[in-house]
DNA sequence: GTCTATATCGTGATAGAC
DNA sequence: GTCTATCACGATATAGAC
């Protein structure tokens, strides 16, 4: 019951949000878009200048969603080994809620991904992240061994990305149904930390 | 020197196979197809019916390339622990040369891939590859834990498939130029393997 | 701000001569 | 088999009334 009534600006952005996430670029219509908000095809064009403008608009803010999470997530101020268990936990939930995010991000990431890159200073903000300062803290103490933080953040997302984004295959080769599928990603909440943790213990 | 001139058709699908690739189906146009195979555009239509079939004939190829791959590499009568090396190292190699394969893959597959998949019976063959097989028996043996295989897989794939997706994001993250990208996808075939094995032999 | 009507162009596909 | 010319359609975008 929040607001009945948006205003045609919010509707159209929300409306081209889902058909964007679904379709691509090249496969969005601006008139399905239209149909979807309720909303005049003109209406698009006065609010926004053109397609690319309202694709950018959406791009940036999902870009920045997205990003914004996973900072939060590598610079909380909890222990190492919690640290890796919750970022797992979240961005899992994350993920099984925007499933389409993820291919969203990366389709025209080829394009024009490296400017918002810049825009949000993400090399900077990693660098600088609690976690990777954990990661050479407690290799220094000896409780982990050394390792490069890049290969292991790419890790726990590719480990969670990639079921996210194939799931139709995974569910496929695994038998499962839907259900199943959220259940194979539950339970790789457990897998990916133990997993990461077994590494940096090892060696 | 193997064959300077190509018939129409051969040529039509390798240039077909690079514009789908690079663009996706809704990007990817005929026009440009037949520029890049210097061919007419009528030709197009005269071998192959339609951009429909001739996407999916191009698709279908791919795919099974792909599986092909990845079902050898699982079915290698090496030992568990060479073998992880040897898939991971295989399957980098094949992703540096292939970079835009698993998007293309991944782009029409909540559209039809699943016919392809049970086409080839992806699910029957993995189920019983030797690489599941010897999952379990090491399990048993009590030389590893007992773990299910998907999540295994997936976490071997995630690994690596996901960074090439990525490339531009972690070459950014990184200060990787395109050298150093290759050096870290060069490190990842010895990390990810080590965290595999780490996690297996680990609980 | 919101609508209808329309301009303009790019697309996939085909007809038909050679 | 290969070409030129063209159709038919759907796309984005805009003009202009209200």
């Amino acid at each position: 019951m929040a607001q009945e009534k948006q205003d045609a600006e919010t509707k159209i952005k929300e409306a081209a949000r889902r058909v964007f996430l679904a379709q691509g670029y090249e496969g969005a219509k601006m008139r399905q878009i239209a149909e979807e908000a309720d909303v005049n095809l003109a209406m698009i064009n006065y609010y926004f200048r053109s397609k690319e403008q309202l694709f950018n608009s959406i791009y940036a803010e999902t870009f920045g969603q997205f990003i914004g999470q996973v900072m939060q997530l590598i610079n909380e101020p909890t222990p190492l080994e919690v640290k890796i268990w919750k970022i797992v936990d979240r961005y899992t939930d994350f993920l099984i809620d925007n499933p389409l995010v993820p291919s969203f991000i990366l389709s025209k990431q080829r394009v024009n991904g490296g400017e918002f890159l810049k825009d949000m200073d993400v090399r900077g903000q990693i660098e600088k992240s609690v976690f990777k300062k954990q990661l050479v803290e407690e290799a220094e103490k000896g409780n982990i061994r050394l390792t490069d933080p890049l290969q292991v953040i790419t890790a726990i997302l590719g480990c969670l990305v990639f079921p996210i984004m194939a799931q139709q295959v995974v569910s496929y080769v695994g038998g499962l149904d839907e259900a199943g599928f959220r259940e194979f990603m539950e339970s790789r909440k457990q897998f990916v930390p133990e997993m990461i943790m077994a590494y940096l213990k090892s060696g």
